[in-house]
DNA sequence: TCTCAATCAAGAGCACCGCTCACAATTTAG
DNA sequence: CTAAATTGTGAGCGGTGCTCTTGATTGAGA
């Protein structure tokens, strides 16, 4: 099985990637609740019982394209950060968090399948969790830096709330005090819900100006984590 | 039309209510996306075009059932608030963002409908708006008897960030330095950055404890808010 | 080279969905 | 008492995810 390179198998992995393209473009265009197979099998003129031999559901198809938002994402907030001078570690923490916001409004519909409301009977896959975790280790790498430059006792802080998994995945970060750490997964959550409650429409009455409010929370964060 | 008080009238609002309680019972049962105004009919015993005579499309029904749940979210969060002793700022505070917190998990899916992806074509209605406003008012409403106990100059701070609109319908809030109801608004941003996450399961892996988590958030929010 | 098993495409079909419509029954209003 | 408005019904349309049978194609081993 799966001798990896026969032409039949070339075949399968590109009519998988011309549906993952058209499912792609489906949930730019309408969202994921507008997404379904039937259609992408018309557009790609195929039966649509033959979609079935290349993703076994729908929710499969839909892993499929959270993993790939995931590392979208990923990537545009990696490439942000990595283009500013090491140094700068202010200038790092604004690019990694505008990068976030830019594309969560370049891709709303991506943003919501994966900060959104959980599709019903998704468990995440142990191929997507690290996908998810991009991000965050972006973030957190500038954090480490910071800590670097203005050594701290790490002991200090309450104990327990962190997940003891996430130290050991992350060494260097038991350079980082705890409460430090803490702190920075709270503005990780605060941008998460500045981001969702623009793009999901909580802001509209009470902030104008989302720009500058936004702008506000990255540099007050940037203060408050990297001094 | 619209007589009021014919025993049509009355068994048509019985009717309506039926639905709706049906309703409710199958978005906490199994979410929004699981709803259907065909199971509904089902377990209602009436034909499913039936529904239609109260509900013009499951859009309709959809909005009734968002306009539910911010009104019981805001009593839920109103009666937590109102019960703690006025002068106790502080405690009024922790009531407010730990109510909201706590109905949040017992309520996710209705939690869900509010606060995470927007159903596609909806369009809050002049009714949605006032309802979603009730968690805000509350907490506004801390942040102004807070001003009040430490007079500030309300000229500071930047401006064009705050929607003029919200000033004028709390006009006690012309009070309150602009900076500061920014600081609120962030905070409100944040407490339902939080509870999204822990709700949808973004803090897997990282936060373990996210009941102490949570308290640490609106211990240091009130430090920062409230003096 | 032939054979046989694996792969794949297609179509019919099932159960469900939202929604519409024509029609009959009933209630209300004038 | 009659006419209009309201309500319930069942059939039906087009859509969905998904399964199954059937038939074709392909590729690897004897």
């Amino acid at each position: 099985m799966a001798t990896g390179r026969g032409a039949r198998a070339i075949a399968r992995q590109q009519i998988t990637a011309e549906i993952l393209t058209e499912a792609k473009a489906q949930l730019a265009r309408d969202g994921a609740s507008g997404l379904s197979l039937r259609s992408i099998a018309r557009t790609l003129e195929m039966s649509s019982s033959a979609i079935y031999r290349y993703f076994a559901s729908r929710d499969e198809l839909l892993t499929a394209l959270i993993l790939d938002a995931y590392n979208d994402l990923g990537a545009t907030v990696e490439a942000a950060e990595a283009a500013v001078e090491r140094s700068d570690l202010r200038g790092r923490w604004l690019a990694a968090t505008r990068a976030t916001r830019a594309w969560a409004r370049a891709e709303p519909h991506a943003y919501a399948l994966i900060y959104g409301t959980p599709v019903p009977n998704y468990v995440a896959p142990q191929s997507t969790i690290s996908a998810a975790s991009r991000v965050p280790i972006v973030l957190v790498g500038i954090l480490i830096a910071a800590a670097r430059e203005h050594p701290m006792d790490p002991s200090s802080g309450p104990t327990g709330v962190l997940d003891p998994g996430v130290l050991d995945t992350i060494d260097q970060l038991a350079q980082v005090p705890e409460a430090k750490i803490i702190h920075g997964i709270r503005a990780w959550n605060e941008l998460f819900g500045i981001i969702s409650f623009e793009l999901f429409g909580h802001l509209v009455g009470s902030v104008a100006d989302t720009e500058a409010y936004f702008e506000q929370f990255c540099h007050e964060t940037a203060d408050r984590l990297l001094t």
